[in-house]
This record gives structure tokens, C-alpha cells and sequence, in this order.
DNA sequence: GTCTATACGCCGATAGAC
DNA sequence: GTCTATCGGCGTATAGAC
């Protein structure tokens, strides 16, 4: 437990091992616990960038206040803040990098694993209810906010690197003839339009059970809507 | 077809003209007389309404000041918009309540246009299309902005009555065998996944041709989902 | 790096003249 | 109903002790 499913962390590992249900064996070479005695391995710096995941991902970047952060983070006041964050919206370009970062590692790792664009995309849908699941506040994050009302010197989506690697599983899988020959947009449009909007209604509480009683339909209703026939 | 566009206002005309190019020919023959039959037509209410619709779905509700607001329609302050709204969040749930209202209108009419449960999703995916391309403001409001952000009080959109009549169609469809049978919640999401996905797509410059161009092609997409075969 | 104390600005909101 | 003028509060951010 000690072990989050999710790194918001920039230079750990990436929650693939939690995902592909292998056996997270530490590696006692590494992070010998010399320095701290204390179970707060955590540092300031990824606290604060939890708490802001949850209160974001929960209350909205704008009904989040840094007073609220810096609570939630166990901290007096916000001035504790400004060492580690320039201001509010560094934390949100943080959060936001360090989850697009761990996406972009899964999706490749998903693409060595499998051969065609079909098992990728399997892969990425696994990997989404699987979040969904057990780290709802990263896919609140992704899925339900607004994230350019916020994050205005972002690059859009189309351009972050999870999204293009995305675009490309779809140009292999129309090029290999595994994938209807449409506009790749529109590919994306309707496959994750399915999947998407499932996880969000999980999210927002219109489904009741756990996300992944839903995922097996939910892909092969997405899969058929794409796919070759 | 003058009952398809959605009024943001309660009682005058729909805002086709304000934000169209102005090509606005009054149609004579409908909604000439009754009860407002005075040019009296852009009330400071209104005004203050479409300034809203316009920077709440371009700029955000929290990057909106009532400033902002009250500049756009036209007034020097934001003393002037109190006498007609309590606050900001005021004029966001009129705004909100208007929409869901003509929404819920034309939904109506669509029904009872079309007998069959497919009839009736493809006029209100007409009209959704229809609306992106006419009115991408409201169309912005309501598939992009995340409106219990800003309007926590307001019941979440399964309550909403546009809602509630798309869900008695689903499940019209169902009975009548037209449409498979799955949750109606799971119709809906893989439906209007693909739909809203497209239109969202559009909305926010993914796709660069006109939302008609894409019409046709999502609901083949949408429907083959969700029917029976 | 975290605290106390404090400054500053913006925005929402009110009072009152016209 | 719209204006001028102004207030109060909240949230961001800084200064400086420890």
C-alpha cells in the first residue's frame, strides 16, 4: 500500500508493475533508508503534488486554494509552498507533465508488448479502467477537467506525447488493414468516445459497479466501431 | 424548422442572429404576434446572458470576472447587472436552465416527428450537429465546460429533463427491439460517446471542416453500436 | 525548508445619486 | 436601470526569523 499504484513523482518508476500484476519485489539495493529513519519517504515536493492531484481532481483547480494545498499537504501555511512551486498553476504543469510522462512510459511499454495495433489498444484500455480503479483522481484529472482553463500555455493533447503514439497505433492498424481506412481523427473520435465516456460516467458516479465490470463490452464495442470487418 | 435552434433567452428569439452573420431575415411566419411583438428585443438581461454564453465558453467560468460580463454587454460596471442578477453564479444557471429548456423543447418535437426510437436519435443528433456549427457557444457550454465547477447546486445532467427524455428513448428502443439489450446508461455512453467525442473533437479545433461534413459518419458510427442486428 | 506576519491586488458586491 | 464611488474579503505572494 506503502506502494501507490500511481507516480506523480518525476524519477520513479511508473506504475506499469502495479498494473501488469507483476510481483513488486523492492529492490533492497536501491533507497537504503540510511538518511531517514522516519516512514516519510515522501518528500515535500511530491506531498504537495498529491495533495493538489486530490483537491484538483475533486474540487476543480479554481475552488482549490493554495491555503487548501498546503493543508492538505500537511504544511501551516503556503509560504512552506514557494520553496518547492512558483506559484499554484507550476504545481497543476507539474502534475500535469509527471502524468503524461508515466502515460507516455505505459504506452510504450504496452507497444513492445504487443504486436498489433489491436492488442496496443487492448493494452491502453486495460491500462485505463485499470487507473480508473485505483487512481480515480489521475483520471479525473485527465478525463474530467478542463485542463487549458487552467494549463493555458499547454500544448494541446493532439500534441503531448501519449496522444501522438495513440495516433500512430491507429496509422499502423489502418496501414496493416487491421483498421478501417478513416481519418485517424475520427478513429480516435470513436474509440476512445467509447471508452472515454464510459470512464467518465464511472467517474462521476453514474455507473455503479467497479470500472472494470464494464471494460470487456466497453471494448469490444469501441474495437468492433474501428475495426476491419 | 424555426423550433430547432435553442434560445438561451426565456421568451424572445433564438440568438442565431447575433453571433451568425447577421444574414437574419425574420421569418414572418412563425412567432410574429403574441405576447412580445416589439423590437424590444435585446433586453439588458439578454445582453448580459449571451456576454456570458460567449466568455464562459471561450475563456472559462473562473477566468470570466463579472467585469468582463458586463463589458461584453455593453455597460460600464458591474453595478448594472445586479438590478437582474443576484451574482455571477446567477447568471450561470439562468444561462444553464435556458439552454436545458429549448434543449428540452426541441427534444420534444423531435419526438414527436418520429415514431421509432432510431428516427428520434438521429433528429437529436441533427440538431446536436446542427447546433455545433450554428451556436458552437452553447454547444461549448454544455460538452466542454465543467459545469458543476461553477454550479455545484444544479443537478447532475443524468436528472436534467433532455436527459431523462434521451434515456425513455433508449429504453423505447429496447423494448421495441430496435436497439440492443444492454443498460440503457451503457447505450448512452457508447452513443453519445461516439457523438459528443466527434462534436467535442470539432469544438475545439481538431477537426477542420464543418461539423455537417462529419454527420453522416458518426451516426452510422453511433448507431451500428447500439442496434440490433 | 518551514514558520509568523503582513502586504497587495483583484473581484464581487453595496450605497446612493441621477 | 445605469451610473460613480467605495468597501470588504479572499487568495496570492513576499519578508524575514528560526
Amino acid at each position: 500500500m506503502e506502494q501507490e499504484t500511481i507516480e506523480i513523482r518525476p524519477k520513479d518508476e511508473t506504475w506499469d508493475e502495479a498494473e501488469t500484476q507483476e510481483k513488486t519485489e523492492i529492490q533492497d539495493n536501491v533507497e537504503p533508508r540510511e538518511s531517514v529513519e522516519v516512514q516519510k519517504k515522501n518528500e515535500a515536493p511530491d506531498e504537495i503534488l498529491l495533495a493538489a492531484l486530490k483537491l484538483f481532481s475533486q474540487k476543480g483547480f479554481f475552488n482549490t486554494s493554495l491555503t487548501d494545498i498546503a493543508k492538505q499537504a500537511g504544511l501551516k501555511n503556503t509560504s512552506a509552498v514557494y520553496p518547492h512551486f512558483k506559484n499554484k498553476q507550476a504545481i497543476a504543469t507539474q502534475l500535469y507533465a509527471n502524468i503524461l510522462d508515466s502515460l507516455s512510459a505505459s504506452i510504450d511499454d504496452i507497444r513492445c508488448k504487443n504486436p498489433k495495433s489491436s492488442g496496443q489498444l487492448r493494452g491502453i484500455v486495460d491500462l485505463l479502467f485499470k487507473l480508473t480503479d485505483d487512481a480515480p483522481d489521475i483520471m479525473r484529472f485527465l478525463l474530467i477537467l478542463k485542463l487549458d482553463e487552467f494549463l493555458p500555455d499547454e500544448k494541446s493533447m493532439l500534441e503531448s506525447p501519449p496522444f501522438i503514439k495513440i495516433h500512430k497505433i491507429i496509422q499502423s492498424g489502418i496501414k496493416a488493414g487491421e483498421i478501417r481506412n478513416i481519418d485517424p481523427i475520427l478513429v480516435n473520435a470513436y474509440f476512445f468516445g467509447i471508452i472515454n465516456t464510459t470512464l467518465r460516467f464511472k467517474l462521476t458516479g453514474m455507473l455503479e459497479k467497479a470500472a472494470d465490470a464494464y471494460q470487456g463490452q466497453a471494448w469490444i464495442a469501441a474495437w468492433n466501431v474501428i475495426a476491419k470487418k
